[in-house]
DNA sequence: TGCGAAGGTTAAGGTTGGGTTAATATTTTT
DNA sequence: AAAAATATTAACCCAACCTTAACCTTCGCA
C-alpha cells in the first residue's frame, strides 16, 4: 500500500486530496507547513511526498532542496498555481520529479503519484554504522539477524542520531526535532536515551552512543577516550 | 564585496555601522524591524546578518530560529546588550554563528564580519593548526589519530582561540564570549587555560598556544617573537 | 635588589549535567 | 474495559566539571 506525505496549507484542498486518495487505498500523511514537512519527512519513509510550492514557514522549493541535501530522494511532485509557475519552473532542479498546476485534476494525480512510486520502488532505504542497520521503510533495527525492540520515540531518536551521524546532535536539536516545542520535562529525553541504551546493550552495540557533555548526542563508531 | 544585512531598530546605531561600512568597502542592506529582516534575507542572498536581539515585530532570536528552520545557513551576528546577554546566552543555539555586546567597537564588528564571511556560512566543518584538527559538528579533537579529552568549556576556549589563529584573543574577549557578562572570578580562565594546556601536552602540541602577556592568547604553530 | 603586576599551579569544595530507577500517567491494543 | 506498551515525572546518585582561594613564578622596573 502506498504511504504518500501531502504539504498543504490549503486545508480544504488538503482533505479533498486526502479523501479522495484514501478510496485508492492509498495512505497519505498530511503537514500544513514546511516545518512539520520536513519533520515528517526525516522520520517517516515515504513512498512519493507532495509539495505545495507556497507553504507557510518553508516554501516547497526550499523544503524540497533541503531534504535532497540530506539525501533523502524520495519523488517529489510539486504542486503550483498557474500564475506562479512561470518563473518558478526554473527551480525544479530543486530536486522535484513532476509538477502539477493547480487546479489539478485528482485522477491526474492519482495517476502521477503511482508512476513515480513505481519508478522507485525497490529502493531500499536504510543506515547502517557498525553492526546496527535501520531500515527507514519498515522502521526496523537489526544487529546481525537479530531485532532490536524499540519505542517509537526510541526509534525517532535513533534515527535522527544515526543519520547525523558521525556528527553530535545537540539536546536542543533533539528536543525540538522530536517533540515540537511542546517539550516535555527534560527528563524524558534522558529517560529514552536510557531505554535506547539498554536495547542497544542487548546486542552489544551500546557503545555506539556517545555523550558529548554540555552539548548532547552522537552516535558512531569510535569511542571518546583518553 | 561583501553584501551585508543589518536588522537593528535603532537608527543612530544603523546609520553609524552603515556608514562605517562604506569606509571599510562593505555593501550593507538595512531593515529595522524583524518582519522586513526576514523578507530581505529570503529575497537575498548575503554574505553576514547582523541582528540585534531586541527588536519590534519579530525579535532577533526567534528571526534566527526562523531563518535556520528555512534552511538559510547564512553566518549570523547577534548583537546584545550587556545585561540581556547572561539569560540569553544559552539560546544562541538558535542558530548565530557569533555575537557581540553594546556598545561595540566598530573595528571588532568588522573583523568579525570579515571572518565569518570567510568562512562560507558556517559550512566550514573543522579547524586544523598543526597537528590539531578540532572537528565543529562531531565536537572532537585528534591529534593525529588520538582524540583529546576536554571539558565543555575547554572545547569552547580551544574553538575561540583556533578559530581566531593566529590571531590572538584578549582575556576580556574569551571571558565575554564564554561566559557572557555572569564572568567568574577572573582565575577561572587561567585554570581552564591549565587545563586545556595539560590535554595538549599529552599529544606534544602544548607550544601551540602561547600567551601574549598583557592582552590574551593566541593559537598558532610559530613563537610570538618578541 | 626588591616590589608589584601578570600569569601559572595546585588542591579543595560546590555545583551540575547526565544517568538510573521506580512510580504514575497516557496511549494503544486487545 | 482491561491489559499492555509507552511516555512522563520525580527523586535520587555520581562523576565530571567549574570555581575559588591560596600560593608560586616570571619579568619589568624603580
Amino acid at each position: 500500500m502506498l504511504n504518500l506525505l501531502l504539504v498543504e496549507d490549503n486545508i480544504d484542498l488538503a482533505s479533498g486530496v486526502i479523501d479522495y486518495f484514501s478510496l485508492e487505498n492509498i495512505r497519505c500523511d498530511y503537514a500544513n507547513n514546511g516545518v512539520s514537512g520536513l519533520n515528517l519527512i526525516t522520520e517517516n519513509a515515504y513512498q512519493v511526498i507532495i509539495l505545495d510550492l507556497g507553504l507557510p514557514q518553508m516554501d516547497g522549493l526550499t523544503l524540497c532542496r533541503n531534504i535532497r541535501e540530506q539525501g533523502i530522494d524520495t519523488p517529489v511532485i510539486m504542486l503550483t498555481a498557474r500564475d506562479a509557475l512561470a518563473d518558478k519552473i526554473k527551480g525544479f532542479d530543486a530536486g522535484a520529479d513532476d509538477y502539477l498546476v493547480k487546479p489539478f485534476d485528482m485522477d491526474e494525480l492519482v495517476v502521477r503519484v503511482r508512476t513515480l512510486s513505481r519508478r522507485r520502488s525497490g529502493q531500499m532505504k536504510s543506515l547502517t554504522i557498525g553492526k546496527l542497520k535501520l531500515n527507514l521503510l519498515d522502521k526496523t533495527v537489526y544487529c546481525d539477524d537479530q531485532l532490536l525492540k524499540l519505542s517509537p520515540t526510541g526509534l525517532k531518536i535513533l534515527t535522527l542520531l544515526m543519520s547525523n551521524s558521525p556528527n553530535a546532535v545537540s539536546r536542543n536539536t533533539l528536543i525540538e526535532r522530536i517533540w515540537g516545542d511542546a517539550s516535555p520535562d527534560s527528563n524524558s529525553l534522558k529517560v529514552h536515551i536510557h531505554h535506547l541504551r539498554k536495547q542497544l546493550d542487548l546486542v552489544q552495540q551500546s557503545e555506539l552512543l556517545h555523550t558529548i557533555k554540555g552539548h548532547g548526542f552522537a552516535f558512531r563508531l569510535d569511542q571518546p577516550h583518553e
